[in-house]
DNA sequence: TTGTACGCGTTATCAG
DNA sequence: CTGATAACGCGTACAA
């Protein structure tokens, strides 16, 4: 691999020059710039990351942080990935995927101190991350996925989850379902402080009540089996609930199934609306389900972007983005049992 | 952060010993080796990844190439990606995502030739893959996941597509399937020489051509929707057809959906089963689908523990693995109608 | 507008 | 067993 010294010596400069031809730091003349260039694409000159790293303190890597243990968000992740990999290629950065396993604390660090990154995208925060605590404590900038309880000061990207919980029961509201539960993530899942899970339900529970509704919360391990049992025993103490907003993609697939054949209709008798997932999951489901899109490649781009301006300049102003998930009325929810319907379903 | 300097100054050695007392390449005295460890974490040290990677010429930083266009794998990418990142951190490694645009070769050079990377995992072989030429003409290593058309001296881990065809037509055939039928990726898939669609295609007609089937082959889009009409119109057209293998998972529950409502059960008249998909995808469907499982996390594994033992030792012998899915038999699959199945069906 | 010289934090070579 | 010293490839004051 020619270095920058074999472009100077072809060219009949100095190496510092190149380097200025290169990055345009001080002015070059025409002619010696052409000269320089010339050398180097006869050369296939590339400059070396690593030296240019070394020298300038600024490696142009990022990584994204996330815990290996959980199957998380499912299909949303690798969009979410995907989305900030691209980003960071966008803005010649490259993007190193960093997952930790039991001890996060001690990974990160090590990981921050090997002067490899730029800065950090951190994925799966929780209400309560020790991950967050550390990155405050070092310069290395950084962006959230989710949000601590109280992110104070903190740059982060995350569903809008009040809005969401919002379009959810707008959209069951507006076909006159008065009686809506919630099919949740596990009671692991809100113990281990899980934002969307915390979140969703607060919401959940808080609206339901400004609407003077019942509120109606159900946890659900992430299975099938489990979201079959859980419809099961919901419909059974309750039977008069007549729409289930759900956040736990393998549940529904479950739920919806014993809902069928407990013999009620889907949507005649009971609607189902499937929040923080997506068309593309809710197009499995037959009839096909009525999905809140995650905004997976939003948040990656945002993500990835946010860290870059922090990099670039360290007094930008701190990021912080709520995106709520979008509606894709589809066949699961419909009027309720016994309603003239009055507000016009579905999305434009 | 502290250096090797400090460290060295702290501990009243020189810069050398520190670099020695870490790499263990050259013997140090118990003594001044606990000396160093004690300056080492007294100070919080660690090796600057960068300085080590300019002046060993070894960066540990491995990258995964892929082109960001297709929605290809879907749930299997994600576990894919996990695994190859989790196994890179096991050595000590990094692992970038490489997302390639339009111009796959150029933006592989590109990467190739910034010398940040000691080797490639690449994603998506096609069986002829420009990129593939350039690797070979460069010295860093690398391994396909999957494989070009004649992958004579390349190192590559894939599916066995023959064995999973075969496992795939046993279990039919153990359960008395005579005629039975193949739904496929897309046509542009096929044209594109996407390797699975090629090799299960190939597979299946040579198969069922030994055992004296017929073999019947449909295309179909990515896509539930693509997925109903293709069934509709072959059991339209072939309704002799008792059993569908299919690789495309959308499509699948298309035409489970388009089949059971045509009224035929399943899998009481038509058994299903779903090959380079996952058991987790199959228990969304209702009735649960028979799957045999893409082998993602042990590709993703394999793929980057064959790229470090290459880094390590170039004269490492060339891995060439290929994997079977895996069957989980599950409720799609049955005995043919008219059929006293013989053959016990499942897994083991 | 250009060249020189030094530093970035390690590893590797060569003495001792 | 240990210490100097020279690379590694590039950025950047400083000087011209």
């Amino acid at each position: 691999m020619a270095t920058m010294n074999d472009v100077a010596r072809l060219a009949g400069v100095s190496a510092s020059t190149v380097s200025y031809a290169l990055t345009g730091v001080r002015p070059v003349s025409e002619a010696t710039r052409e000269r320089v260039r010339v050398a180097m694409d006869q050369l296939g000159y590339r400059p070396n990351a690593l030296a240019r790293g070394l020298a300038s303190n600024r490696t142009r890597i990022l990584a994204l942080l996330f815990p290996a243990i959980e199957r998380g968000l499912g299909g949303t992740a690798l969009e979410f990935v995907t989305a900030a990999a691209e980003t960071a290629r966008e803005h010649g950065c490259h993007l190193v995927l960093w997952p930790t396993g039991d001890d996060e604390v001690g990974e990160t660090h090590e990981l921050v101190h090997q002067g490899l990154v730029d800065g950090l995208v951190v994925m799966e925060v929780k209400l309560d991350d020790p991950r967050v605590d550390l990155l405050r404590s070092t310069a290395t900038p950084f962006t959230l996925i989710g949000r601590t309880a109280r992110p104070d000061g903190l740059p982060y990207c995350d569903i809008d989850f009040e809005l969401t919980v919002r379009g959810a029961l707008d959209h069951l509201s507006g076909l006159g379902h008065e009686h809506i539960a919630l099919l949740s993530h596990s009671e692991a899942s809100l113990a281990a402080g899980y934002g969307p899970t915390v979140r969703v339900q607060k919401a959940f529970e808080q609206q339901t009540s400004e609407r003077g509704l019942p509120a109606l919360v159900r946890h659900c391990d992430e299975s099938a089996d489990a979201g079959r049992a859980v419809a099961a025993d919901l419909f059974r103490t309750h039977p008069e609930v007549t729409a289930l907003v759900t956040m736990n993609d393998d549940a529904t697939f479950g739920a919806v199934a014993e809902i069928v054949e407990g013999g009620r209709d889907v949507p005649g008798e009971v609607s189902v609306l499937s929040v923080v997932s997506s068309p593309r999951v809710g197009a499995l489901s037959h009839p096909r389900l009525t999905t809140m899109a995650a905004p997976g490649a939003e948040l990656g781009r945002l993500g990835v972007e946010s860290v870059i301006t922090r990099v670039e300049q360290g007094d930008s102003p701190v990021v912080r983005e709520l995106i709520p998930c979008r509606l894709d009325a589809q066949a699961t929810t419909g009027p309720a049992p016994g309603t003239h319907a009055h507000t016009p379903p579905g999305t434009p």
